[in-house]
DNA sequence: GCCAACGTTGGC
DNA sequence: GCCAACGTTGGC
């Protein structure tokens, strides 16, 4: 069996939802993912209690800024059915929906954001690591045990 | 606001 | 199935 990463990275313009609104609602439903490779992600490989970075992106300071886990199954994301959603999709269909999220629950904010200019300048510390990888867009991503570690202790430094 | 990178769409 | 056009992402 293939290992399961138990770390995430989840991305978020800080205008739409922050950690501060996580902080604020305790747990969300992380609606509107619409990438494959995203989806896959929080439909085949995440777990309940896996950890995840709050990234936020579009924003004047890009970088880390708190802590969440995922808190709940996958299950079909019902803003594709809305059609007054930014988010509907017309082609899902309700027997075989094609966009699923996880719930992510509040941990902890960072004393900081950790920046994305940080995070890069440690990259040969970090190894592969979509975020750094040229022309990077995808919002939900793994973050193996060392690369969460070294973020966590970054956070301090 | 700019623009490079990327994923998706649709004509053929 | 190819690939140009298009829309979106996201750092700067």
């Amino acid at each position: 069996m293939a290992a399961k990463s138990n770390y995430w990275l989840m991305k978020s313009e800080p205008d739409e939802f922050s950690i501060d609104s996580l902080a604020r609602v305790g747990r969300e439903p992380w609606s509107g993912v619409r990438n494959y490779q995203a989806r896959n992600y929080m439909m085949k490989d995440m777990r309940e209690g896996d950890g995840v970075f709050i990234y936020h992106s579009s924003t004047a300071l890009p970088g880390i800024a708190g802590l969440a886990e995922v808190a709940s199954a996958a299950y079909p994301d019902p803003t594709q059915f809305l059609k007054k959603s930014d988010y509907y999709d017309p082609a899902s269909r309700r027997e075989e929906p094609r966009w699923w999220l996880v719930d992510i629950a509040f941990k902890r904010k960072f004393s900081r954001v950790v920046g994305l200019d940080e995070i890069r300048a440690i990259a040969d510390r970090l190894g592969e690591f979509h975020l750094l990888q040229r022309g990077s867009r995808l919002s939900v991503m793994p973050v193996s045990a060392a690369q969460w570690q070294t973020i966590l202790a970054l956070e301090k430094a």
